[in-house]
DNA sequence: CTTGACCCTACAGTCACTTCAGGGTGTGTA
DNA sequence: TACACACCCTGAAGTGACTGTAGGGTCAAG
């Protein structure tokens, strides 16, 4: 296969499969005689592993920590039951940092009465004065 | 007063501080003899303005479209309000999606029993199965 | 006169890509 | 045969919001 059809296959550009080939997270592929990246299911099934991770979230460290236990001479489950329950937390805490976010915003949007004029709007106060405990819900994960 | 004290009273790194006035979120500041940065009150509130809008996740351009609509001529409270919704929406919007993909690594995660051998592993077939309804939960917002 | 805390600039690195510039290859049609 | 057009290649720069580093200058205390 050329890198288009493993790119369509996979549903991702032929650019990322490049950037994942320079990151180490696709070996090298054979070259046609045009030097053309030549490309087997073997490959495919591997992009489509990164690719299904990737859709879950995983940073390309997860997902390397879960290609290279997979790789090992004599590979138990443990290894990838610690990344995953790992990637859950971090999506767990992720939300509760964003169900904070959602109680703020929504106070400050009820502080405006549309049509003040700018002086008295409650939001900009709002935004100016908001204190520490309402600072302090910042991300702790590399989830946005 | 130097970047330091400024960095301390608004609880952000000097780096950050240089950094927003590269960006030009922050006006250039004053210079003493010596070339350090000279702030007033006014730059502080700035600051804690924008640190506070970042507190809540919003981008560089959601709050410097605040900061613009404040420096109009003749503002009213509209502008501010269609920012902060459209910020809702965004959190709101994230919120589902990761609750999405935590109930989709819960399931993974169920697949696995503990101490089977890798072929086995129910993680690892999910993880090279997962079809496009699964792989479609992806991210749609500035938010991670 | 030296130590240490602070300040300065300019640049590289982070993450997971995307975009761009500037080329080569291969197939179908006029 | 000439050309268009879709595809492929490399290398480098851009994204966002910083963080970190290298290599220097300033200033007050001991």
């Amino acid at each position: 296969m050329k890198i288009g059809e493993v790119a369509k296959a996979a549903q991702c550009s032929v650019e990322t499969i490049r950037y994942y080939e320079r990151e180490g997270l696709l070996p090298l592929a054979a070259r046609t005689a045009s030097n053309y990246r030549a490309y087997g299911t073997e490959h495919l099934d591997r992009l489509r592993f990164i690719r299904n991770c990737r859709a879950l979230d995983m940073t390309h460290g997860e997902i390397r920590l879960l290609l290279d236990t997979m790789a090992e001479a004599a590979p138990s489950c443990g290894g990838i039951d610690q990344v995953i329950d790992a990637h859950i937390d971090h999506v767990v805490l992720r939300i509760s940092e964003l169900q904070q976010l959602k109680t703020q915003l929504l106070a400050l949007r009820q502080r405006c009465q549309r049509d003040s004029t700018l002086d008295q709007c409650g939001i900009l106060q709002g935004l100016a004065e908001m204190d520490e405990d309402a600072r302090s819900v910042v991300r702790h994960t590399h989830l946005g």
